[in-house]
RNA sequence: GCACUCGUAGCUCAGCUGGAUAGAGCGCCGCCCUCCGAAGGCGGAGGCCACAGGUUCGAAUCCUGUCGAGUGCGCCA
């Protein structure tokens, strides 16, 4: 059990003890209560605000209250000192041996330290990319599927039970457009001059070899063939093929999704109209006419009656469409079916979604809302665009010529670990920067680099100490210093870290926590320049090198234990 | 017009789901560097956390309003 953890547990039953005693009344409200690190060292290394949550329910003043739970703190044999402070924190000391322990347990559990059971039982199922199947992945996709993966692994780790779904939108109007554009490159696979690609149909190359399959297969008797003879055919040829060349891009970044959900299939199994139906019987659809949009005026508006689902009762400015007047349903009508689908098998649901879609999240957790009756947590992440740098300029991409920047290019330029890291140096809805030139920088403000570094040096150490023969023992943890024990605080907040980062879906935070740790580290390594009786290999002091390699191999697990939650492997020596 | 995401140092951004004197990198100023792994180190200046109210022991964080930025808006996907 790791230090945290264990306090939590100890303040549990220190409550409970009060209450039998008669200290506390019962049934207080305990959620408010936390145990973390001060943000202020010298404050001590735990801080409580029990007695400041408790106090007013409990009918005492917090300082009072505070001079009671000290009393029972400071009985811990784990702490060393307990203060109150201020209005009414509790500061606490640990005794060494405490954290030389929580050293220790960072080298028992290795991989699993920072892994927790606190999903144990609940399942979550994360969507992400989701990319349409008309083309290769292009740079706009790449920040969703990297912050989609890592918090799906994020998850895993905080012992969720975790699906990782790609929703593949072949029912729409674009994969017709890609049909079409599939069938100009069949006909030039046969010799035909198609010239240019006209306007309103892709143009890219990767449709050629698309067009070649189908002229090798099926000859030439779909060349003059009216439309409603090759569509379908052409169509599920062609989003096959771009699903192939999609789940290539995404393994580029080491990315693999459990299921692959078609729109199509979803609609030819009448999921929709299972999910109207349920909506109808609950007066949740209904038969209207919307308003004319309000703000610019529409040229083309006609009222014309649609199955509306009431979203506003959940929030949404304007019911919705879940069907057109052609009878098809609506993207939305199709989604909320999936939804549903979705949630009849896992607890919770995330979505990650560009922040062009931030208009419709509401009316999607509406139809969730609905559909679930409330019960389902389902959240979905924005996330926000990359600008692409290079040399300080944006990159110049149109869609329309097909130049984007696919994600291969970027994997193949700078490698999967580097993109990945970079995308998840930043809040995922705050906007990003993706410098071709800095990202790949060997300097300190570039935390790809600095964290990747402090992994070498430590490996680097382990060699050092080989090479020198130094005779290693088992390590003394009395002659830890305070900079080392300050070295063991931070590496054990890991674990907190990892759960804070799962609990608010935000992958980041093990991204900023590893550059931390890594700074503390490179500041330790430093003091080793101005004083060499501070290097952790000293040959002529195995004691002392003993339990300084130990301890910057445990900072390197931890390192390589947060890399793998973002999908990156650690580095023992920098090229 | 409406919704969404935001507004924190000169710049780019963190801020642990309400805690103590708001942090990091870059940039700027001053020292140091033949150092286990070069790709630097130490220190300093720099803030009305957009603004105004409210909630409470306590607010950058929650609520309301104002201002400002970005994104999106129809039966598209």
């Amino acid at each position: 059990m790791t230090l945290y953890v264990r306090f939590a547990a100890h303040m549990e039953a220190l409550l409970d003890a009060m209450e039998a005693a008669g200290e506390l009344p019962g049934g207080l409200n305990r959620k408010p209560v936390t145990v973390e690190p001060p943000r202020d060292p010298s404050h001590g290394d735990l801080a409580t605000n029990a007695a400041m949550v408790l106090a007013k329910p409990a009918g005492t003043n917090p300082r009072e209250l505070a001079g009671k739970i000290a009393a029972r703190l400071e009985a811990l044999p784990e702490v060393a000192e307990v203060s109150v402070a201020g209005p009414g924190f509790l500061n606490m000391r640990l005794t060494p041996e405490t954290w030389a322990a929580e050293l220790r347990e960072i080298e028992h559990l290795a991989g699993d330290y920072g892994r927790s059971d606190s999903g144990k039982g609940i399942s979550v199922n994360v969507e992400y990319v989701s990319a349409n199947p008309t083309g290769p992945m292009h740079m706009g996709h790449c920040r969703g599927a990297v912050v989609g993966d890592a918090l799906a692994t994020l998850l895993q780790y905080a012992g969720h039970e975790v699906t990782r779904e790609y929703y593949i939108n072949d029912a729409g109007g674009q994969v017709d457009v890609l049909a079409r554009s599939v069938h100009l490159r069949y006909r030039e696979a046969l010799g035909e001059d198609v010239g240019e690609i006209p306007e309103g149909l892709y143009p890219g190359a990767y449709l050629v070899p698309v067009g070649h399959h189908l002229a090798t297969h099926y000859g030439s008797r779909f060349v003059d063939a009216p439309e409603s003879e090759w569509l379908v055919l052409f169509r599920q040829t062609a989003v096959a093929e771009m699903m192939e060349m999609i789940r290539a891009d995404l393994a580029l970044l080491g990315i693999h999704h459990d299921v692959f959900s078609s729109e199509a299939e979803l609609q030819a199994a009448g999921k929709p109209e299972a999910a109207e139906a349920w909506l109808r019987v609950h007066d949740l659809v209904y038969d209207g006419v919307l308003e004319a949009p309000k703000g610019e005026v529409p040229e083309d508006w006609e009222p014309v009656e649609l199955p509306l689902f009431r979203s506003t009762k959940y929030g949404d400015d304007q019911d919705r469409p879940i069907k057109k007047s052609n009878g098809q349903w609506t993207y939305f009508g199709a989604d909320m079916a999936y939804h549903y689908q979705k949630a009849q098998k896992s607890d919770q649901l995330i979505d990650i979604w560009g922040a062009d879609h931030a208009g419709t999240v509401k009316r999607i957790q509406a139809a969730v809302a609905a559909l679930t009756e409330g019960k389902a947590r389902f959240d979905v992440k924005l996330v926000q665009m990359v600008r692409l740098l290079r040399d300080g300029e944006p990159v110049k991409m149109s869609k329309r010529a097909g130049n984007f920047v696919t994600l291969a290019d970027v994997v193949n330029e700078v490698g999967k670990d580097v993109v990945r890291f970079t995308m998840l140096t930043r809040k995922a809805d705050a906007q990003m920067d993706f410098d071709f030139a800095k990202v790949v920088e060997a300097s300190k403000d570039n935390p790809v680099f600095y964290v990747q570094y402090a992994h070498a040096r430590i490996a680097s150490l382990g060699r050092r100490a080989q090479e020198a023969g130094v005779p290693l023992s088992e390590p003394d943890m009395s002659l830890l210093g305070t900079e080392e024990l300050a070295l063991v605080k931070l590496a054990a907040q890991f674990p907190r870290i990892v759960e804070g980062a799962a609990q608010n879906r935000e992958p980041h935070r093990i991204a900023f926590y590893l550059n931390d740790l890594a700074a503390a580290f490179h500041g330790w390594w430093n003091m080793g320049n101005d004083d060499p009786a501070r290097r952790v290999i000293m040959v002529d002091d195995p004691q002392i090198t003993s339990v300084r390699l130990f301890l910057a191999r445990q900072i390197g697990q931890i390192i390589r234990n947060g890399l793998a939650l973002m999908g990156v492997e650690a580095l023992s020596e920098m090229q």
